[in-house]
DNA sequence: TTTTTTGTTCATTTTATATTGAACAAAATA
DNA sequence: TATTTTGTTCAATATAAAATGAACAAAAAA
């Protein structure tokens, strides 16, 4: 008979520390708006002391097929997750990065520039069209352009600040 | 004959240089996780000259009642809006707080804080977990535990820091 | 008081996102 | 070679999140 419990239940595949630990990328990737099944695999990984094939982490996580295969895929092109050679194993093998200093770089940069692509030829197209306002409309609106020009800066100033102090863990 | 398009389409309730900075706050949303509508309510009030009412807000940006009131609730609970008194008019009027000095600070206390919130406490269970362990797993478990420490740390520790940065505008 | 205006709440519907699993391909083994 | 193992892709489905609008409440006006 097999088990079919989920993370949250009691699954005999992962031991209770593991599960804590999971619960806790979950609740990060929650935050940053990650899919769970990333979070779970990436968390297994994490506390795993050797490297894991992606059977062992869909069986002990009850993903599917096709959810193993795309967060790992997604965690390598992020750089969180390596692949490893074990010696007389024929399946690939997987272990987390866990090194913060350029995985949160990468993060930022998927995450936040790609959706802020375009901000900037935004920004002057809308600077384009303060000129055919007038008046009172004119004047605050350039006001407010000079505003979102700054917060731009800022905004790109910030990131690889961030970055450098989530990775000097 | 009632005009019913939207915001991508054109719009005649919005001119040109509204509709892109709507545009412009709705990309800003999707980065950080935030549902359009608000995006849309507050990007109008930005570059609005004068504090509008939810009936015109909604109206010019065909929403339903149900999402301009919650939404201009959210934003201002956020800090993001406040209510403005206009002499002879019977509505509240709304107009955007551009100052994002406090505004940083409590957006992310609000949406990351609270997720981490726990984190703290799930963090010690797995501490204490350890113990239940041994041999090999024990040893890496303790590493990765330290190291899911100092994350948190320099997570905490960042927070006030990038809200200082992006409120320096 | 009754009526109208203004605004909120929340069950339902819609939309967006994540997950599944069947079909497929590639590589190793028999 | 045929067969099994391993892994990917993507259309279909399930799940989660946002938007709607009808019912309701509160306050002002008639």
């Amino acid at each position: 008979m097999e088990d079919t419990d989920k993370i949250n239940g009691a699954n005999p595949r992962l031991e209770p520390v593991e599960v804590e630990v999971i619960h806790l990328f979950v609740q990060f990737s929650r935050a940053l708006g990650q899919p769970r099944s990333v979070a779970e695999i990436y968390g297994l990984l994490f506390i795993s002391h050797k490297p894991l094939p992606m059977d062992d982490l869909i069986e002990r996580l009850n993903l599917s097929k096709g959810s193993g295969s795309q967060g790992l895929k997604y965690l390598q092109d992020l750089g969180a997750v390596r692949t490893v050679y074990v010696a007389g194993e024929r399946r690939t093998h997987y272990e987390a990065v866990a090194e913060l200093r350029n995985l949160a770089g990468r993060f930022l940069r998927q995450q936040i520039l790609t959706h802020f692509e375009g901000s900037k030829t935004r920004l002057e197209r809308i600077a384009d069209q303060v000129k055919n306002l007038s008046g009172e409309q004119r004047k605050f609106v350039t006001t407010r352009v000079k505003l979102l020009r700054s917060w731009e800066k800022n905004g790109r100033r910030m990131l690889p600040f961030v970055a450098k102090m989530l990775g000097s863990g």
